[in-house]
DNA sequence: CGGGTGTTTCGGTCCCGCCCGAAGTGTTGC
DNA sequence: GCAACACTTCGGGCGGGACCGAAACACCCG
């Protein structure tokens, strides 16, 4: 014994119902407010105050305060990637928080994945860019192929890895709903960013949800064709400025609509 | 709230460190017996004897009765995946177990990590496999390249994923004791049933440890050279029948040599 | 400068589950 | 068949931590 990280004590913090619903909720990459986290968390406030302060402390949550709020959010990517091997094997194992069922068909639909897209859809974009051989499951589990590198930077999406980070650029994420493979990683993130940019989709505003058009739905399945032709003659009456910075993760998400 | 696989359970089952410390010491790859487990754990026999149940009804770990005796072991490379994730996040947040430095030497230099070789001589090997153009830190990760693909199937490694499995063949492993990379996945296990077949290192009894000899840690790294002239004159030895079967892993360990 | 709101701190209660000693069951060996 | 061994089950003790109500604190607004 006595060699290694301390698995205990990360894993007792996840290991709480309350810290897990917040975790949970967290991982739809939106920062929430305290009292937000409690109604998540089906606890008191002053409960959730504590819980928040231990995440906190051990660094898995950031916490930004403006006036008399403070938002909570995930610390990075690493801990939305290892939340979600957790949820990977827990779906595995077969422990499910509830029947999966009927209880929220819109969140099997679709749902945001921390910054990426999850739910049937996202499963069927996968399958089509499989299938279209923009990616391979090749060794590590999936490379961007030539022809994908084409096709999706005409999108203006990113197509290598940003030298300084130790994000892959594109991993595949189980989704548990569909017991099935989607797209993570830095060109999943984007992928999601500019579907919300172009409409093609929205979020519901305290959810996880997300509320995919039907032309939404054709449009994003149309990023595995080899480059539409109605595309060129539709000139998406939205605003095009997308996606210029990395960064722009957190700042297309905060328009608030509520 | 209310969707998603129940993480809190599976993290409870983590949190304790009576069972995170049978775990860790189930990441060697090997079966334990439940003494063992108890010595590991650091706890009573029949306070470990109820540890060990409440893993196996969660299906993170398997049991085999021989005799008296029952061996436990994880139950497959995903549970040893996710401990692997949870063990990175932990090294990253900064919660480790113990001071690192001066406490097991050994275990810094060569250990087995459930199934491939970690510390000091495997990031070694990987840099020197992503240098040799045999390993490119791609999209996903990793991805074998064609050169890479042609040395070491000359060594009768696999190098192609099994159609059937999940598991990638090459995946980077988080060393938290290098912290930095080493290489997991099928491909690193063979390397490591390879390594132990022809006597470049050995099993310490009933530790994670593994020996390595100043030759062996030379022919472990000649895998990231062109096709070395002196491998063709020695001719190993040693038996020279492994890895016919991707399922060796466990045939080739259980020989003890207690 | 006072209400109203969001959040934290404090104090106390209570329950879950970790833990061990003793006894019970099955297996090996003499 | 009896002793030794490996492991489990049972019973009770005990501590940590989750939880909430009340109060204190910080901030915005009028």
């Amino acid at each position: 014994m006595a060699d290694g990280p301390d698995i205990s004590r990360l894993a007792a913090l996840l290991g709480d119902p309350a810290r897990a619903n917040i975790l949970t909720a967290l991982m739809a990459g939106r920062a929430l407010t305290a009292g937000e986290c409690a109604a998540e968390a089906g606890v008191s406030a002053p409960t959730t105050s504590g819980h928040l302060a231990q995440l906190v402390a051990s660094g898995l949550v950031l916490v930004s305060i403006q006036g008399r709020h403070r938002y909570y959010r995930l610390a990075g990517p690493e801990v939305a990637e290892a939340i979600e091997a957790m949820m990977g094997l827990a779906a595995r194992v077969g422990l499910n928080r509830t029947r999966l069922g009927p209880r929220d068909p819109s969140l099997r639909a679709a749902r945001m994945c921390y910054d990426h897209l999850a739910g049937a859809v996202a499963t069927e974009l996968y399958d089509a860019l499989i299938t279209a051989g923009f990616l391979a499951p090749a060794p590590a589990g999936l490379t961007l192929t030539p022809l994908g590198r084409e096709r999706l930077a005409a999108e203006g999406l990113p197509v290598d890895t940003p030298a300084n980070s130790r994000r892959p650029l594109c991993r595949a994420c189980l989704d548990w709903s569909e017991r099935r493979d989607h797209l993570a990683g830095a060109l999943g993130a984007a992928i999601a960013a500019l579907a919300l940019e172009r409409g093609w989709c929205q979020r519901t505003p305290s959810s996880r949800a997300v509320t995919v058009t039907t032309e939404g739905r054709r449009q994003l399945l149309a990023l595995a064709e080899p480059r539409s032709a109605q595309q060129l003659v539709q000139p998406a009456p939205q605003t095009r400025h997308l996606a210029h910075t990395a960064g722009s993760k957190q700042g297309a998400c905060n328009v608030r609509r509520s």
